[in-house]
DNA sequence: TTTTATATGTTTAATAACTAAACAAATGAT
DNA sequence: ATCATTTGTTTAGTTATTAAACATATAAAA
């Protein structure tokens, strides 16, 4: 909850000891005299931290580093295999469960649709299944799972460990967090999936560590995941950027969080399905191709047919037209447009651009870069992101840790 | 810029330091025992924490604790002569100059209305005046000045502490802090109004230490300051919350900034004044009064004249509707209405709150609280605070400060 | 009044994480 | 073969902590 009051000995080594793994991190394979060179610590003290993190095999030497005067460094890296890591993405249509070791391998992976009125309590078992398959596979290997991280649209209460409410699916507190917990005995972190992409985007993105970005999740919901001046915003309840639920049309439809005329109504995959049909567009029955009815949208999208086209060059400019209040609000140097529907949202690039570009301030929007990903993998790899933070904020060292797995985050 | 890598036992000692002081400005006067207790660290640590504190003079011994058993405890607080503070308001109608010492007690304070088309050369070399008036008399009072913060309307890079842009004056590029810094030789901050504002509540207002709230500050120009996290969002180059020029309305009136519809063009001074002569309501001529011609709308307001009131109530429920989508951004617990207007908001707190619960989801609503600053001096509040940050969290210890007055705030 | 209990603040010895400096080891250059 | 250079380890010294003992000051109990 809050912050550390008190510091001792162990602290030091403990802050060092991170800060060794963030130097690993991000600088590839260093000798010991290296990191003490960037770090301004000595070599002594290097060799002391670094033998803590190879004896719990967080840390592997790897090879010497040759070419140059002197005695060769041995190198040293993030060891990949110390343990891993399970994320899950969890939608209205659609999940996705995924292993990766720690060097972010995908070792293993399951993924299905899930119908348009699935019920929580079977959506979940039939998780459940698939996460119990995941620590099989990862314990076959050897591996020790560091943690699960779900990433799910909604209101997410964080510390609850719960979806308090989904304004779209309309699921109401539905837990998660102590009961795997119990279940699987490791530490289980439960994100919003629009925070989950912006935390992908974050570490694994075109800039790894970029400081103020916001990242936008476009499927079935919209929200947005928000980093300002490198930290995650989540809010009192962890409900921040809900912004697919803002008033953005006077007289708009009806939407399914009971208000009119938001966002999300206008350019979620259920406005984008409404316009399309409007405009004469007739949908193929889900289930006929095995894919879910928002990758259906994407797929028709990308197929270039100009009746979708004209459709989304509309989505794209309203898109636009509601960053920018985003980008006035965050000053951000860099936005994300995401989700699942994210993909089909290339298309009309120009048309996000000039929407935006219309409607901030141009001291803003001159250093603003915009994205959209490619990826379609953004929540897993937040999810991902997630857990190994939890480790590189805490390494599981000798002495003084936190009290069994119930890390902490923050 | 980037975060602290390397940490030895001068860092253990600063941070317990910090966290002593931030116990005796939380909890009142305690013992040397009495914070041992509540930090966990033994006596002995605090003994000799406390007596580098003493030698700084930063924290002073006032009286023993009488009435409960075993020897009474020597009470230390924050030592409110150790030094001052001086903070400047400065936007388009007006400024002040206000010089306390560290327990906030105002020792001098100068301020005066400002012309409609004030230039900004000749204003600075008015406000350096009185600045320099306000280090006269804390050098008289033997008091060393710790900083000097200034809080501006507009786009404010704190970095180089200069405004970038005024959206609603139309100054560009004003230089401030490395003058100001090389003419006083002490640190001079720089922030944009609604931060100041935000920061002054987050210290001083009803919860200090509150650590998700929202701050608009409403007078010649809107913007928010807004904590997140405990964390105050600032942004890419530290514009964030630059909320008042966005889209509001279709087909609005033409903003300052060249866009059209802006929320601050309904709801700022200059549209207030709109709606008021649209109302047949006339102004008395600026100057008959020494008053500032936005204070002038808020007497008007307070006087309690129907037609006034007419208009006020649909302001009050145009910054409803936007301040509901900060909450649905940023999910606070607490929005504060601020700024040289705010205090004419208390009219019309029904029509805010009708407007913000219709707009946002119920769960986010819920545990909100809605306030109307009755302060005025929000933006001065930040100010001191900003300042007194600035000591707490790096104080003038023996050995090992950074260098010189070039202290750093986060 | 004297004794006992309790709490405060200081002193002392031990511990741990760092630094500085010396040293052993491995390579390239002369 | 020798020297210069760099790496990683070892050793002694420093310092901010802890734990425990001690001196001090008050209230409550005998």
């Amino acid at each position: 909850m809050s912050a550390k009051q008190r510091y001792d000995r162990r602290d030091i080594r403990r802050l060092n000891a991170v800060s060794v793994l963030n130097q690993l991190r991000a600088n590839g394979p260093m000798s010991r005299a290296m990191i003490a060179g960037t770090l301004g610590l000595t070599r002594a003290t290097i060799s002391n931290i670094v033998k803590e993190l190879l004896e719990v095999s967080i840390v592997s030497e790897t090879e010497y580093n040759e070419g140059g005067a002197g005695r060769p460094g041995l190198l040293l890296n993030l060891n990949p295999d110390s343990g891993s890591i399970i994320a899950v993405d969890l939608n209205l249509s659609h999940f996705a469960v995924v292993l990766t070791n720690v060097g972010q391998d995908t070792l293993w992976r399951d993924h299905s649709p899930l119908l348009r009125d699935a019920n929580p309590e079977e959506v979940l078992v039939q998780i459940v299944k698939s996460v119990e398959k995941a620590l099989d596979f990862s314990a076959k290997q050897n591996l020790r799972c560091y943690g699960i991280c779900v990433a799910w649209a909604g209101l997410v209460d964080r510390d609850q460990g719960e979806l308090a409410y989904g304004p779209t699916s309309g699921w109401e507190d539905v837990p998660l967090k102590r009961d795997w917990e119990s279940r699987f005995k490791i530490p289980v972190y439960v994100e919003n999936e629009a925070h989950a992409g912006a935390i992908g985007i974050h570490h694994f993105g075109a800039r790894p560590g970029i400081r103020n970005l916001v990242y936008l999740s476009l499927g079935v919901g919209l929200g947005a995941g928000v980093y300002v001046d490198g930290v995650l915003l989540r809010g009192k309840q962890g409900f921040a950027g809900q912004v697919g639920h803002t008033h953005f049309l006077n007289n708009g439809v009806r939407c399914s969080c009971g208000k009119q005329g938001c966002w999300v109504t206008e350019i979620g995959a259920s406005g984008i399905e409404r316009k399309l049909t409007a405009a004469g567009f007739t949908f193929p029955k889900q289930g006929s191709s095995g894919m879910d009815w928002v990758d259906l949208i994407s797929e028709e999208a990308l197929t270039g047919n100009p009746k979708v086209l004209l459709v989304l060059r509309e989505v794209g400019s309203q898109l636009g037209v509601g960053a920018a209040r985003l980008i006035q609000t965050f000053n951000p140097s860099m936005i994300v447009i995401g989700g699942r529907l994210g993909r089909a949202m290339q298309l009309v690039q120009p048309q996000i651009e000039s929407a935006i570009f219309s409607e901030t301030l141009p001291y803003m929007a001159e250093p603003l870069e915009v994205v959209v990903s490619p990826s379609g993998e953004d929540h897993i790899q937040g999810c991902i992101a997630t857990v190994f933070d939890s480790i590189m904020k805490n390494p599981p060292l000798a002495a003084a840790q936190e009290p069994e797995w119930s890390l902490n985050l923050n």
